[in-house]
DNA sequence: GCAAAAGTGTTCTGTCTACACCCATGT
DNA sequence: ACATGGGTGTAGACAGAACACTTTTGC
């Protein structure tokens, strides 16, 4: 069990990739295909190459993924427990991003997959701790200031945002509240369009523009609570 | 400046230690004795052995500089860049440690010294950067939680808490409010005993039971607003 | 008796919460 | 005309902020 201290450490980042999905909020997953946890599930990540910061290294493994850049990305946490990996000494760095689904192009299908963070497959390493720790955060920012923004198209009307921001709290908010809070966020404009011909009622559109992400001066949604 | 991607990756943890000294908030520092930076101040550091997680190095580096345990730690950040440390690449996993002034036994003294977080010599590295976030989550976790008591006597005045609580924030609070909000705290006792003889009025004696840190539940002083 | 710190309440204001009905459209 | 989701306001509770004087002790 113990480790010969000639060993050396190795580091990479992990990423836990978040998206909005047939309403529900879902995780990218990695089959593996070589041991340790062959054939179990893993968050995407990679080695921390020499040339590359941390931040760097994890823009890297998302857009090895998924194609996307220039997104929410937020360092986690570094978990560091000497039995994390079998046989090595491997430190990870976790990241978690917010993607919008329709920006995606995986680059392989049969290894990679969405899977809802509330039904989760058998995963390998830590890292159903390092999921959960990401839906914590994701939550806690989101009382912060419209990550959610992240997750929606460009123009979205209210009661999809609402419907984000209750899918990634997991409880329901209520409507006159989360209107009257959202429409006092600055950053959050009203276009002259509504949506068309959805057999109801036509709906406001709405965008952010100019939002500081990771700051915390947006304070939004704290609280609106619902059923 | 590019480095060849044979090197290897090391992994330290540093450790940003506060106490409250003479009215002040204050951060040890090491003076390095070798290069690069010699002659600098450091925050205390260390390599992360192969048998132990990141925390336990953590309390291992504040023991060997301090010999305190069993105190307040939490990780912070990992700081990765390339070029933080010259020619190598060593990534970071920083940690922060409240600690009362009183516990420490500094192991030395000449390149061991306490610095007023506003009062800042060169520092190496990047270990300028570490303070100030060390700071920004401190003043944070204030926030959220007793986390002062850590600093505090375990016998301490209503007036002293207060004072720990305005070195940290960096501005002055409400007495009549800070007393309110503090008297509602749970886990905040008051003993039956008084301060003696200093001249003026005994103030009345407390002490934190039961505490539990690193939670967000015991939510304290948040904007308790003075001068 | 005076200097120095301890101790103590109330009012105002803004924000969070709970809650129910009418509106515009497509079919 | 009806089904579906869109859109709207108000009243009560609670927490934060501002603010000044009296009390107890040592000297």
């Amino acid at each position: 069990m113990a480790f010969s201290e000639t060993k050396t450490h190795e580091i990479t980042v992990d990423v836990v990739i978040l998206t909005l999905q047939d309403d529900a909020l879902k995780v990218l997953l990695v089959k593996r295909a070589n041991e340790p946890f062959k054939g179990k599930w893993a968050i995407p990540g990679g080695y921390v190459r020499l040339s590359e910061n941390l931040d760097q290294a994890a823009v890297r493994v998302l857009k090895e993924r998924t194609s996307v850049s220039n997104i929410y990305l937020e360092q986690l946490y570094t978990f560091g427990d000497p039995l994390r990996y079998p046989n090595a000494r491997i430190i990870t760095c976790a990241y978690f991003a917010l993607v919008r689904t329709e920006d995606i192009n995986l680059t392989t299908t049969s290894d990679l997959d969405w899977y809802k963070v509330s039904d989760l497959p058998a995963l390998a390493f830590d890292h159903k701790e390092i999921i959960e720790y990401a839906l914590k955060r994701t939550r806690e920012r989101l009382e912060l200031c419209p990550v959610a923004y992240q997750l929606l198209q460009e123009k979205f009307t209210l009661t999809q945002m609402q419907k984000s921001y209750e899918l990634i709290m997991g409880k329901s908010l209520d409507k006159r509240n989360f209107r009257k809070k959202a429409l006092g966020t600055s950053g959050l404009i009203k276009l002259n369009e509504s949506t068309k011909s959805c057999s109801k009622r036509p709906a406001g559109l709405y965008k952010f523009e100019n939002i500081e992400l990771n700051s915390k001066r947006a304070q939004f949604i704290k609280g609106t609570k619902g059923v």
